[in-house]
DNA sequence: AGTTAGTTCAAACGTTTGTTTGAAACATAC
DNA sequence: GTATGTTTCAAACAAACGTTTGAACTAACT
């Protein structure tokens, strides 16, 4: 086991209590005791307590919308000439991010959490940033999505766009609940069954009439 | 213009004040004078400040259930024997939800955000209160979803459930980032249109193959 | 008018907050 | 080994926080 550089500590432990505590209600304080470190480090290090932030978000979002966009294009050429199946790149889009939102390693549920919670984060500065990384995505995946959704009107197409963001951003944030209210019968662990089961979920309702 | 009691003033104030800048975030200094309040007022009418969320909660929640639950019956009823339709069951499981949301005199959007972002919040006493509400409708729609949904699996169904709520509390928080990233396409002020679009959607997603 | 219960008020309590400071400790180069 | 730039540290800062207090006000009933 390596020790991690202080930096670093600051970004997991931040990452544990701005996801439970909020990005307001987890003090600075709190930080750097979890992360064994002295109180001025942040500042040195990051400057502000935002800045602090937007390097959380940004660690665990830029690898992500690679990945997904690795994904889709990996998908694109493999069906070569025809269009890609919705199936596929509906996995391209949930599925790393469902994949991220169980890997324990790289945050995992604790990230999401806090993404969860950004989400409706009215401060101008997280939006931005969070618009801005989703705007990268949907650009890429607008061409393919229109392609295998070609008898959807615009405005159906863009707010079922929408249902799909809530029904992945709930199932990633809120990994727990399902447990408890399906009496333990799903299994939020089980991550491909779970990617699977949104996927045909998200296409059904895609394709609705 | 009948001026509105105390008591009144500070539950306007805190919805809009927690909305905007969380539980931990929102100040009983700022919430009291946005409400034009006394600071001591607070706990003079609600003891203490989760006591006053809380209060903010009930208000608007107690009813939604219950129009919901009186929504579902009035289906029930018109079907007499047979059963009712799945769009009707989700129209009523939805639609109170989305007027709610969209009436500015009982809340509206604000309520909306903040009950979003409650609901990945921790806090052990807020989980309980949600999830105690969610439950109390569950039991009533159970029911009557499953005999609308005879082919689905139990653990497909509980998850169609998480992804369905998370589609709806998606639209109900977050109504004008639609309206950005579809170009102005989406109206999220056109209430009926856009609980039809999300049935639509539900449905399809519901009864995926 | 006098009494009482309900409500509002300004002021203060002790904590905790984000941020700053300047010195100490460390590593790397000459 | 001394000098240089980077990183850590304990201590302090003013500001903001939730909560408490006791007196002042209001309205209703005797």
């Amino acid at each position: 086991m390596v020790k991690r550089s202080t930096k670093d500590r600051i970004l997991d432990a931040s990452e544990v209590l701005f996801a439970r505590d909020g990005s307001g209600g987890a003090s600075l304080r709190a930080i750097t005791q979890m992360a064994k470190v002295n109180l001025a480090a942040v500042h040195y290090h990051f400057g502000r307590k935002d800045l602090l932030l937007e390097a959380v978000l940004a660690r665990r979002l830029l690898p992500l919308n690679a990945e997904r966009i690795r994904s889709l294009e990996a998908y694109q050429q493999k069906a070569g000439r025809k269009k890609v199946r919705l199936e596929n790149v509906i996995e391209a889009m949930v599925g790393p991010a469902l994949r991220l939102s169980r890997d324990e390693t790289k945050g995992g549920r604790i990230f999401m959490r806090l993404l969860g919670r950004l989400v409706l984060e009215p401060d101008a500065r997280v939006q931005k940033l969070l618009t801005g990384q989703f705007e990268t995505v949907l650009k890429k995946f607008e061409p393919a999505l229109k392609a295998a959704l070609p008898h959807l009107e615009p405005q159906d197409f863009f707010w079922r766009l929408h249902f799909l963001v809530g029904s992945m951003a709930h199932t990633m944030a809120d990994s727990e609940r399902i447990r408890l209210i399906s009496g333990g019968i799903c299994d939020p662990d089980d991550t491909e069954g779970t990617i699977q089961c949104l996927v045909t979920f998200l296409c059904g309702g895609l394709r609705a009439k």
